[in-house]
DNA sequence: ACCCAGGCCATCT
DNA sequence: AGATGGCCTGGG
């Protein structure tokens, strides 16, 4: 099907480091693996999306897994005009398009477990090592049947005995029940009992599966863009609701800086 | 050889 | 609370 939207661009969700899986094909589309379905999704134009995909499908997963009921540019327009930051503005602007997904909570959490002291090309690399041939993201039960072994093989390193953790404490608990109508204070809280999981991984886990616009993952370039263009600390109390949208921003911004300009 | 990459844990004070 | 050191691994 086809949608208008004048807020979605795949290819700088891609780039924006919160999914590792999605496929760029050939033709400038992506192929996106969730939910047991894989969506294909090309750019057409400036404001329009074709998805591979019914609207029944649409609206019953990929709407919510887009976040499309969300109004991006407003957020973005408001926060700008409010924290009155150019360096803010300036990343907001090349980050039109940039959405936060709502992603599986479980293949989430493995994915920032791996992020840790790792770069986003090992992260996509260790992933499709875990996958497999089968190209299908292991249950936690299949992890537990890799073993730490396994896991080593696949490249995830010291991090091996963390995903055993994980793999066990989602097999022990009902985590998407445990979570239900908690705050995003107690959802990071409930997040960092497990072993693995500290307060940068929780927060990333709580913005890209959990929608908690509020969690602001700090790592190391985030920390030094606050030390540079915001005296130390981000005015979160500012962000409407939505720091964790402008962290996004910012750290595609200084991504792309990075690897072009 | 050394340092870094989207940190976390353990172990201090 | 805050500060340190160690850690799998691959690439510059």
């Amino acid at each position: 099907m086809y949608i208008e939207c004048d807020w979605f661009s795949a290819e700088k969700i891609h780039e924006s480091g919160q999914c590792f899986r999605w496929v760029r094909m050939p033709d400038g589309s992506f192929d996106i693996p969730a939910f047991g379905l894989r969506l294909n999704v090309k750019e057409n134009g400036l404001n329009a999306v074709s998805l591979s995909c019914s609207e029944s499908e649409y609206n019953e997963v990929w709407r919510s897994y887009f976040d499309m009921d969300f109004d991006y540019k407003s957020h973005a327009e408001k926060a700008c005009s409010l924290i009155g930051s150019d360096y803010l503005a300036a990343s907001a602007r090349i980050s039109s398009g940039i959405r936060i997904l709502r992603q599986e909570l479980w293949e989430t959490t493995v994915s920032f477990i791996i992020s840790a002291n790792n770069n986003i090309p090992r992260i996509r690399k260790i992933l499709s090592a875990i996958c497999g041939d089968s190209g299908a993201f292991p249950s936690a039960a299949d992890i537990l049947n890799m073993g730490a072994d396994k896991l080593r093989e696949c490249g995830t390193g010291y991090r091996d005995k963390y995903l055993m953790c994980a793999a066990e404490f989602f097999q022990e608990h009902n985590v998407e029940t445990e979570l239900k109508g908690l705050n995003y204070a107690n959802i990071k809280k409930y997040l960092m009992q497990i072993k693995g999981v500290g307060s940068k991984v929780a927060d990333c886990i709580s913005l890209f599966s959990l929608n908690c616009k509020d969690a602001f993952p700090r790592d190391v370039h985030i920390k030094r863009i606050e030390t540079e263009h915001f005296g130390g600390r981000f005015p979160e109390e500012l962000s409407l609701g939505g720091a964790g949208i402008l962290q996004q921003y910012m750290f595609y911004y200084e991504r792309v800086r990075g690897l072009r300009f």
